[in-house]
DNA sequence: AAGTGGTCTAGACCACTTT
DNA sequence: AAGTGGTCTAGACCACTTC
């Protein structure tokens, strides 16, 4: 009995994810970092549980909206205990990767739904319950990465990119004015009459029509005054103090795959974060 | 067997918390919300026992950076299993209310640490290392509570409150001004010299001197232009573009006791957010 | 009735720290 | 060696959903 934990816990687990009935010995072998001079370190079964179905997650096997496989299944695909499974979903549920729904299962997180609407946009009505913005379209071209944009979506300086200029209204008044740089090889086909005809997060769009599902992204904001330019699209007096939010977000595998200026005006909205 | 678990799930857990000995039969009695009109529900045993510790650490049973009792102790003291208890302090410990640390034990959470320095501080340089600004207090006064800081604190308008206002320097360069608002009744003693002989984050010293330790914070983040008075102490020219950022800071309970509104100059640093 | 996630238990061993 | 938290297992029952 404990031969076999200690044998289980050294070991890598099949990423064939499908060996149901392999009866290969396991191979003893490290997974996780080992830093130079050191000998390699093994991550706890149910991480590399985790990385596995992460790994289902990003090669598309189980899609965006979709159900994954029951605990049990999971259980003895990869030849762990359920608790071991239960552990690595837990985490994935805490980072928003996945949902569980009791009695149904553990469905792929999507930008497709209600709880997801305010993940990735913090900016909040000062009094009255929160809605979503109209979204206009003021360009879409394509151009080669400058390499500020290119370092920031790891790609090569001159690579295609997608830039996309866009006002967010809340009922009619314009707030937001975001710029957009979106990898070319990614975001081959994207039009402006296709993100103007959408309805809801261009999340949802993203991971629909692209395949790209975004997890979470990286903020940096300043205030700054507006321009000439900016005041004309926001309708406000150039000097205006607005918010610059600099994001860039991350999918699967902690890829960047978009990098976004937001210009926020906050005079009857303000960008609500919580600390803990 | 099954008898035994279906009792203890209903139960509530003696909140007495030294009845290791006690023999008395636990009473079945419902912890948790019951909605008007419905039957009372029942937390899960491990939401109960959080409760408890929860307690523990509100009424200062244990005080922050103080070792709290085993798993295996509480496991005893509360008669229900170990991982039951571990359930419990994994949920305290993704709140920051409690640190594990393998080997040693599991201790209460304390603002005197380098992991929490930066915590409640999300202003960081955009070029270089993060580091702790030098704190000048400007003012300290005692005054009753406007009606709008009595709302936040959660006290009556015109209750005594102390007032605070400070410049934080990075370098040498004023970076911050903050104004605060704490409620009178618990920061009776609140002086000038105190704090600025206090090195490091004013929680740790809120913590130590006035056992009041903060847990959470909520921000609303808004782009201002300084006004006269802000660009003397600030070293700015009038009109520069700052955030302005409120924050309302919360003890155990969800209790809030600080009512903070600070003025950022983001030229050379920015406030951070990760979103996820 | 069957399947799913949610809770709870009991016991084993591992990794780390202190004595 | 003893104590702590960390991992893993096996099995039970509960709450919820679907058939």
């Amino acid at each position: 009995m404990s031969f076999v934990v200690k044998l289980r816990s050294m070991n890598s687990i099949s990423s064939t994810a499908n060996n149901q009935n392999s009866s290969a010995a396991p191979q003893v072998v490290g997974i996780g970092n080992s830093l130079p001079g050191t000998s390699p370190t093994f991550s706890p079964l149910y991480q590399q549980i985790k990385a596995l179905i992460t790994q289902g997650l990003q090669s598309g096997e189980w899609k965006p909206g979709e159900l994954i496989p029951s605990e049990n299944e999971l259980a003895i695909r990869f030849k762990v205990s359920q608790g071991t499974v239960r552990k690595a979903i837990d985490e994935l549920s805490a980072e928003n990767l996945v949902v569980r729904r009791q009695g149904k299962g553990t469905f792929v997180a999507t930008h497709h739904e209600a709880r997801s609407q305010f993940r990735f946009l913090r900016l909040l009505p000062d009094e009255g319950v929160p809605h979503y913005p109209e979204n206009k379209i003021v360009e879409v071209k394509r151009l080669r990465a400058p390499a500020e944009v290119a370092r920031s979506l790891n790609i090569k300086s001159g690579d295609s990119v997608v830039f996309l200029r866009r006002v967010l209204s809340f009922s009619g008044v314009p707030t937001i004015l975001d710029e957009l740089w979106l990898p070319g090889v990614i975001f081959k086909g994207l039009t402006a009459e296709r993100l103007n005809e959408y309805k809801g997060p261009m999340y949802g769009l993203f991971e629909t029509e692209f395949g790209t599902h975004m997890i979470r992204a990286s903020e940096e904001i300043r205030a700054v005054c507006a321009d000439q330019f900016v005041s004309q699209l926001l309708n406000v007096s150039v000097g205006t103090p607005l918010l610059n939010v600099e994001r860039v977000s991350f999918t699967y595998g902690d890829k960047p795959v978009e990098l976004r200026r937001g210009l926020y005006l906050t005079s009857a909205y303000h960008y609500q974060n919580e600390l803990s």
